[in-house]
DNA sequence: CCTTCTGGGTTTACTTTTTATACTCAGGTG
DNA sequence: CACCTGAGTATAAAAAGTAAACCCAGAAGG
């Protein structure tokens, strides 16, 4: 490793797309209330028996699911009930897909039932099992050993808050 | 939601590889130490000093990681220096970028710094940029939306530990 | 041989999260 | 009016995370 010449050591960090991301999902049992709702729950009670999470915890997480934008709140309405709640995931929330299929394909992978995968999942209508790829813009398969980082407009040194393209290197703490 | 139908509504939340990756991945700090790793740290003080975790932290994840076989340790040694071990990522740990790129993605989209990403993800050698994507085995690209989860051969009800098709109900815990 | 330095941790005292369980509140039903 | 249900709050105890000090092995200097 050559740390003089390598942006990557003087980097700031906290600016990190993985680290905001996680912010917003990485607290524990989020990703989970996310799993349950995409496979069917999006009432309180529901989301609070399977998940079997304290209630607490679940009320907070949803709630910041909602203010993110990850989850909406819908009224609905069983007949001689009153008006209530339930969750739903929305577009933004959606999104969180690939990466949430990443977790169940390294799971099942490496750490299944013995028996198989618990859950199958499967593209609606053609019916075929289902894989996260990594793909470049060619639409090549790119395999981890060929991915490369590099620096982009948002780049930013613990010494230098802003990088503009004239940034001259900065030093090692 | 036919909650009396749906094999889903009475499924065992617990047997389920999301779940199951996070709790070796899902605590804090994990998944960022694989990215600086990815970004090419490798050494305990290097690690300490981009992540600025708690050292007792690191050393705890390093290990876990290293019993997952997700990283490796090997020896290196510089000269004037005895030997020390650092940490590498192994071919399981790879398999992990998938997701980590899917919530890098996520994070890019949704809540980037307002200059754009701070690291672009290329295909080395080709040049391209990156995307994670859901595919299906016929190779069509899968919405969420148009996913389908169905029960696995390890797929297992609270009321029956074990779903073979003969299966008789047996005891909970 | 003794002291100091460095990388790679461990210990400890403290704060924040998570957990479990009890309680509340707004309608609707008998 | 008492009671039930879904959807939360409140609270106390346990676990996880944090910060900072401490430790240890070997190399280097004197």
């Amino acid at each position: 490793m050559d740390t003089t010449t390598d942006p990557f050591a003087d980097r700031d960090t906290a600016n990190c797309s993985i680290a905001r991301t996680l912010e917003v999902v990485g607290e524990k049992w989020t990703l989970l209330v996310l799993r349950e709702i995409w496979y069917g729950s999006s009432r309180f009670t529901d989301l609070h028996r399977m998940l079997g999470c304290p209630r607490n915890l679940l009320a907070e997480r949803l709630r910041k699911l909602v203010e993110h934008g990850i989850l909406a709140t819908e009224p609905y309405q069983e007949d001689g009930a009153r008006s209530r709640s339930r969750y739903a995931i929305t577009p933004k929330g959606n999104d969180l897909v690939p990466a949430v299929l990443g977790l169940l394909q390294w799971g099942d992978r490496y750490r299944a039932d013995p028996a198989g995968p618990a859950v199958l999942t499967r593209h609606r209508g053609c019916g075929g099992s289902l894989s996260v790829q990594v793909r470049c813009e060619h639409d090549h398969h790119v395999r981890a050993t060929d991915i490369e980082a590099t620096p982009g407009p948002g780049f930013r040194t613990r010494t230098n808050p802003v990088t503009k393209s004239d940034q001259a290197p900065g030093q090692t703490a």
